[in-house]
DNA sequence: TCTATATCCTACTAATTCGATAGGATATGT
DNA sequence: ACATATCCTATCGAATTAGTAGGATATAGA
């Protein structure tokens, strides 16, 4: 499972998405959008910021906003900032790779195998979800039903 | 990522289905073979036993088989009954369902639309991961290296 | 220049989960 | 009867998670 800060930093990098013509949102308004607690919110933005995915400005009318395009961003690079490895054990991921002690051969792991294949699949789904395509899929859902 | 118990129960059933022919393992021998601490292990086949995937006999000479066919038990059922849902957010799970508090409409939230994707792709691939597929793909990757 | 309004920084906490161990009760084949 | 298993209860420390508190700092606009 996702932690609450990955997918509380999803749902604020949508809401950023939808409010891009509207200027930088404050913390405390994006907290109403995205449905997150205020305090909460803002630690999860400051690692946003400190990964470079929005621009914060400070004072009177600063708030947050999108520092690219959202089709330049998206979920995988997300998660993997808040909650680290996307596979489901250490040693099939390279970024977080680690070794299982229990194992005796890493390249013969049958279960390992497994785990590749649906990290692969996995990582390709959620890198061809930006933020673009996330709004593009809230539309047509909203206009198929 | 998966919990240490879900990885070490995968691990001790590969062993038990490899050692079909041999008749029941006791938990110290499967300790050794799977690579899990012994007390720890001891906990895990309780488990397994509870779920049905294995039988246990007590008493001199006893220990742990697989109840059924290695082809009968994929990963998808061990790792949910160690950790529960499979999907990366509560609101894309049936057996484990649970709405997202922070969401205004779950059938039209794009992020949820991409999970939907992925635990569906994740649990047709960890379905078709069998015991049996295991090993054989243990077997291929012995071979074809 | 003052002030309201932002972000930003440091700390703290309560609860839960996780991985693991200890010790002994209970069953059973030889 | 005895050696050898499983099985049951209880406990433990460490780490993680979700969230809060309070104030320092920057800044646009009056």
């Amino acid at each position: 499972m996702l932690s609450k800060r990955a997918k509380y930093a999803l749902n604020a990098l949508v809401q950023l998405a939808k409010a891009r013509e509207e200027g930088p949102l404050s913390a405390g308004e994006l907290s109403i959008r995205a449905g997150v607690p205020r305090k909460f919110l803002e630690a999860i933005l400051v690692e946003l910021r400190n990964a470079g995915l929005i621009i914060s400005k400070k004072g009177r009318s600063g708030g947050h906003a999108l520092r690219l395009a959202p089709k330049e961003i998206h979920m995988a690079e997300v998660i993997r900032l808040f909650d680290g490895a996307i596979g489901l054990v250490p040693c099939v991921t390279h970024r977080y790779y680690e070794r299982c002690e229990e194992c005796v051969d890493e390249g013969t792991c049958g279960i390992r195998d497994v785990f590749m294949e649906v990290r692969e699949a996995t990582v390709r789904m959620l890198k061809r979800a930006t933020l673009a395509d996330v709004m593009k899929r809230e539309e047509r859902l909203r206009t198929t039903r």
